[in-house]
DNA sequence: TAATATAGGACTGCGTCGGTCGTATATCCC
DNA sequence: GGGATATACGACCGACGCAGTCCTATATTA
């Protein structure tokens, strides 16, 4: 349990994506096609992190997404509150309650630490950090390794 | 996100009853009782309890639970393992990865890392720990709270 | 033997998630 | 200007998992 949400993985991957091209933009279609991730899913999960600033885009022909900071500023929390709302241990937050247990419930303080904790986890680690991994193959080798031959052998 | 499922919330709130009364044992019908936990669901989750060994349990009229072990030596993360499974961020562990884009995924990595994170903000905290909130009403004041005067005032 | 407890499998309603579709709008190139 | 290609965004839908219920079997005690 405590599984990310689909478009949780997307939207990290397309950060990370973005992080290792920092001058240049790509289009949902590029991502999307790299990982084999559904278009309009993907397109949707790019739009969030734009509403959230953490993307900006450029509509029409040539048009793309950049980050919209610096990726050492913009945090694994970051990306994941942006698509999948706040980071929640537990039905019930500070500010609404909505749970039967609410009232007789005995391990709310423990579980708001924990939640904090991870929390914290999550805040820590930049989509720079992510983006720096050692095992990852340079940009260009990595856009080769993504387009499967489709049927016919295409290998120049 | 990354919610925990009601089972662990029952399983947590079960095992910190349990370890506030290290002496005695408790039915599932007492805890189902104290915080309006539905019967048969809570059974079934102190019996994944029971059959992960935190929990020991007697059968027969005056049966009930015990703390398999002493409270200090049972993290939260072993009462939600036992409860809801592994605690997976991702859909593919090392064992199995069952996920579209396993072969091109680029995350992999910083995930798991942050997978470890929270396991181990979830392991290094014990039950025992739980138990010992300083905002913790002494059992028998629980209880009674545990009660919310049905329909008339019941003042005393 | 009746009452009360755990053990555990089968079933179900429902909310959420992953994914699709359709449409509007912006921009570039011919 | 017009077509191609991009983002923006709401509506819809099927599948799956979770929460909860029901039923039966078994153990223990009074």
């Amino acid at each position: 349990m405590l599984r990310l949400s689909k478009k949780s993985d997307y939207a990290l991957i397309s950060m990370k994506h973005l992080a290792m091209r920092p001058d240049s933009s790509s289009s949902a279609r590029e991502i999307s096609e790299s990982y084999d991730i559904p278009l309009e899913l993907l397109a949707k999960v790019l739009q969030r992190l734009v509403r959230a600033r953490l993307l900006a885009s450029v509509q029409g022909t040539r048009g793309g997404y950049r980050l919209g900071r610096s990726a050492a500023l913009i945090s694994v929390a970051d990306v994941i509150q942006a698509v999948d709302g706040p980071v929640t241990v537990t039905a019930c937050s500070d500010t609404d309650h909505n749970c039967d247990q609410y009232i007789k419930c005995s391990i709310r303080d423990p579980l708001w630490k924990i939640k904090n904790r991870i929390l914290d986890a999550l805040t820590t680690v930049s989509v720079a950090e992510m983006a720096v991994e050692a095992d990852a193959p340079a940009p260009v080798a990595v856009t080769r390794m993504m387009f499967v031959p489709p049927i016919g052998e295409e290998r120049s």
